[in-house]
DNA sequence: AGTCAAAGGGCAATATAGTGCACTATTAGG
DNA sequence: CCTAATAGTGCACTATATTGCCCTTTGACT
């Protein structure tokens, strides 16, 4: 699975257990309607600020690891 | 640290470990060398694409890890 | 089937990220 | 100090992300 599409999914599953709607998150996080439906559907390129706005919401973070191992 | 700015860190740490200056990483990542630097200095709001890219290069993904401890 | 809630998507307008160019600033070596 | 390499930045232009509006589709429930 693409990276891109494996965050959508992550952020979507993450919704989902929280028992939200996309109007719900999209509100608290400050992101429009919109762009929480383009992120979640995998479609559209989102800014960084846009993407850490919902993983924050969500309690989620960005870490940064190696693709190899030991490394 | 604001979490925006230690990808910024963490970015150039990475960069300068493999000893490579950002002309190159920029063009080997097919970005340009303006975006690059404003990544690395923390300007700017960059799209997800053009962050991995250099990710890509520079052999880091990105993960998402909950903020709270055991969720 | 009918209804309602939630999600998907087209479109146009606006905001802003991406880029190239030219220049300045900083750093490292001599 | 001088020079060369590397990094930072102002500006203008282009490309595209963001957004709101409105309509369609899907899914769940009765």
């Amino acid at each position: 699975m693409k990276e891109l599409e494996q965050i959508c999914e992550d952020i979507r599953k993450r919704r989902k257990s929280l028992g939200i709607i996309q109007t719900d998150l999209a509100e608290i996080s400050g992101v429009s309607l919109r762009s929480l439906k383009e992120i979640e559907t995998g479609k559209g390129n989102p800014t960084l600020s846009n993407l850490l706005k919902i993983l924050n919401t969500l309690g989620l973070k960005i870490t940064l690891t190696s693709r190899i191992k030991n490394d």
